[in-house]
DNA sequence: CATAATCTGTGACCGGGTTCACGATTTAAA
DNA sequence: TTTAAATCGTGAACCCGGTCACAGATTATG
């Protein structure tokens, strides 16, 4: 079958849900089913999707766009904790039980998500049961991430963990190029800075030297081109 | 029936397994259906139960005592993830796929564990679904506790660090006493600013001002005295 | 119970990250 | 395209936590 049929934009919602891994184990006819369950909404750039502590009964899954989770920190800071985009979804917590929630989410730009409810989505897990696995590889795949961030926050040296913010951001974000690998930052520096527990004005010295040394090049602020991965990833030891 | 038939002291390890929270909406035929499949190891202090990058196929579920899972981390320091103590289990992540572990796992003291086999875990998942969400509740626990990690190893003052530790494991595994909170705490102080990022001597001079402020009392090197809970908690805003 | 090994507390110094400030640049909006 | 708003870069001073060193206390061991 035709995947770009999966499409957002080109089906009309028709099957939106066929682009999220949660569900790729669906044929056609299953999907349909799950869509009867969907609600859409869309959101602006900087429209909250979810505040922190708000407790809430539904399975919530970014079908285009960016999204930020974070906390408000009690010495005043912002605390980011998650970038989602595409295919990624938060709320997983609710399909248990009626939780608060950790963190607020905030659009990064304009966002569509889908939205399923707790009920709908448990019965969808027990009748296809590789949904519950699935959603068991993604927590599994988000504690190995908040694993690396806790030892990355843990480390002395700034420029490790400016460094690993590259490399992931690389890797979740970045495009091939002849010159070497196109982030396209999600983040601002300041957003970068709450991400890693830093603060915007040493991710800038930062960066900046890294350009000195030839690692990375800043393309205005929202793209950086990774020169060297490799020596990037040495420079971290 | 009596609970103290589950105790793995007084049972000879027969119904060891009933202990654990992920195995209680077990009856006892089937707690016994599954003893037979565990195997029972046990490590003195100082021992590794899993060495960091290590690749096995089971599932580790400890049974008595206490160990730390930590990485080396690649500016020499040891950041300690996770305290694991009677109930908890780690290895989940090879219930999905042989992937090398995160972290190593040391005894803190004289730990007694049982390891069951993937392949069996994954059938008792499929006969008895409510152990597989067990296992997700579990999972989504231990991500509410890096969440929180990581917010507080953003944070910029050390008093806050070493509070919302102290808090934790006076959750944990702390005692009520008529003076306050009694925690047995399960690392030396190196050990705690190694969970939190920190060096020893920072926590070791934290902790003393804390005591001056008539916040703590420690109690030879092992125990503090958790005297106004709510003060610490203020603390940290 | 004694002794060794380990862990802990504290002073002094140093360095790197934060803070504050402000001009320059980039991006978004009209 | 122009203008306004937001973001970014960088210098200077300060301050807090790291590092090093060592004595004292605690815990483990025989």
């Amino acid at each position: 079958m035709d995947k770009s049929l999966y499409a957002c934009d080109s089906c009309q919602h028709k099957l939106c849900a066929g682009r999220v891994s949660l569900f790729t184990s669906l044929d056609t006819d299953q999907l349909l089913q799950v869509i009867k369950l969907i609600v859409h909404k869309e959101y602006k750039k900087g429209e909250l999707l979810l505040f922190e502590g708000e407790v809430r009964n539904d399975l919530v899954i970014v079908n285009k766009g960016q999204v930020k989770a974070f906390r408000n920190t009690i010495d005043g800071r912002e605390q980011i904790l998650y970038i989602f985009s595409e295919g990624d979804f938060f709320g997983e917590k609710n399909l248990l039980r009626d939780q608060p929630s950790n963190y607020a989410v905030e659009a990064l730009e304009e966002t569509h998500v889908c939205i399923i409810h707790k009920n709908d989505f448990q019965k969808l897990v027990k009748e296809y049961p590789d949904i519950g696995l699935k959603v068991m590889e993604v927590l599994c795949q988000r504690l190995d991430r908040l694993e690396n961030a806790v030892e990355t926050m843990g480390t002395r040296t700034v420029g490790a963990r400016v460094s690993s913010v590259l490399l992931e951001f690389a890797d979740k974000f970045g495009k091939q190029s002849p010159q070497g690998i196109i982030i396209d930052l999600p983040l601002s520096r300041e957003g970068i800075a709450n991400y890693i527990g830093l603060t915007r004005e040493t991710v800038s010295r930062k960066m900046s030297s890294m350009q000195d040394q030839g690692l990375i090049e800043m393309i205005g602020n929202k793209k950086v081109l990774l020169l060297n991965r490799t020596a990037l990833e040495k420079s971290i030891e």
